[in-house]
DNA sequence: ATTACTAATATCCGAGTAG
DNA sequence: TCTACTCGGATATTAGTAA
């Protein structure tokens, strides 16, 4: 999404078009956001078209709706600004789309060695499986790598009588502001640095709702 | 502030750029963001004009700070975004830069018929005089016109030997995210529409450390 | 390596206007 | 009135380079 469709998506916002619908015409708007009746109408036009807002344009106006794909977008900033401005501890905030990955993970958690070093360490039993996120930007990978470099808590390897099994690292995380888990970054894994592996002690596809595709938000601490 | 750049000193705020000097180079940078390193390095150099970052450019490489007038534009949206999205209760945020009115406010905020109003119907007594603030948008001059249609706490009218003195209209407020106070719409004021008066029982100068031209974020409640 | 200029290209905006 | 088209001009981006 362009800035300057953000922009003008944020500005009706503000004048609460997410939770009512907006009677207002394009040259009102026009006057309101500084721009002339031909922009806003091609800037609706466009946010329409990517789904962010939902319109009714009759011939003497139109109301208009930002839909749950557009609040995404404003929630998106919303929750990154968050923790920019408001990090009393350090954290960092990815965003990413919920796949189903192969479900090797859930085997693992399940391993006396590791289970044991989660309660211990992390202070929770992981619900056994993972939660995978695809990053939805360039940024996010970038920040993967820069968390990476931090301690973080430490769970060892060990091998039993098949084979090693190698060494993770975990961060608390909060997942979509309300379910505290933590970011997994495993030395080897399947996936690459696209994508955050979540766990927690809870099954967060079922508390939170969540079905492949959706956004999820992770505010992952540095401590 | 355009747009286009606001995303790029948001993306900044991002990889850090406001706690610690970011060390980078438009080729990197170009790469995480998804422009190009001559689009980088125009943004960089208007982003540094308007004062929004400071950099230390050299041969082989730059360091990039966010500045606090970079900052107050990442706060802005932030604010605003969260009263969006978080309104429990029906709020909407404005934003005003203080400036020093007229004192006749502080002249009114004593008189006695007005102040055992404030203490009775919003609960505190009020320190004498008002913060005038200058709202920076358009779209806070609408919302203002909006909020005044909304009921509110009523002070009444009342006159005494000398003249009438005019009915006022209060609500809620927030200001900066701490202090708890209200705006109050006065019927007949020296100022038009784009001045928001805000009373509190605090002298908020003082306690907030604001001096004239901050930015002030005062969050309404609709109630 | 860098940053950032110039010139060419692409995108965006807004005046005029149709429906 | 309204929305939204066309199209010329404005603005933003990028390729090619200089320093």
């Amino acid at each position: 999404m362009k800035p300057i469709l953000w922009d003008t998506l944020y500005k009706l916002s503000l004048l609460r078009a997410h939770e009512k619908n907006l009677k207002t015409s394009t040259t009102e708007l026009a006057d309101t956001l500084h721009l002339t009746q031909q922009t806003v109408s091609r800037h609706l036009i466009l946010l329409e078209k990517l789904g962010m807002i939902d319109r009714l344009v009759t011939v003497r106006g139109e109301e208009i709706k930002i839909s749950n794909k557009g609040l995404d977008e404003l929630k998106k900033v919303y929750y990154s600004l968050q923790t920019v401005l408001e990090a009393s501890d350090k954290s960092v905030v990815f965003e990413g789309r919920l796949f189903s990955g192969v479900k090797e993970a859930a085997y693992y958690m399940t391993l006396e060695s590791y289970r044991k070093q989660f309660v211990e360490k992390l202070g929770f039993d992981p619900y056994p499986g993972t939660l995978n996120l695809k990053l939805t930007s360039q940024i996010y990978i970038k920040l993967k790598k820069e968390v990476a470099t931090h301690p973080g808590t430490l769970i060892e390897s060990f091998r039993n009588k098949k084979r090693t099994y190698g060494l993770a690292k975990c961060y608390q995380a909060k997942i979509n502001g309300k379910i505290d888990g933590a970011a997994i970054i495993v030395d080897r894994t399947h996936y690459d640095d696209s994508v955050l592996e979540i766990i927690a002690p809870v099954y967060l596809r079922g508390v939170l709702n969540l079905k492949d595709g959706d956004l999820v938000h992770v505010e992952v601490k540095l401590a």
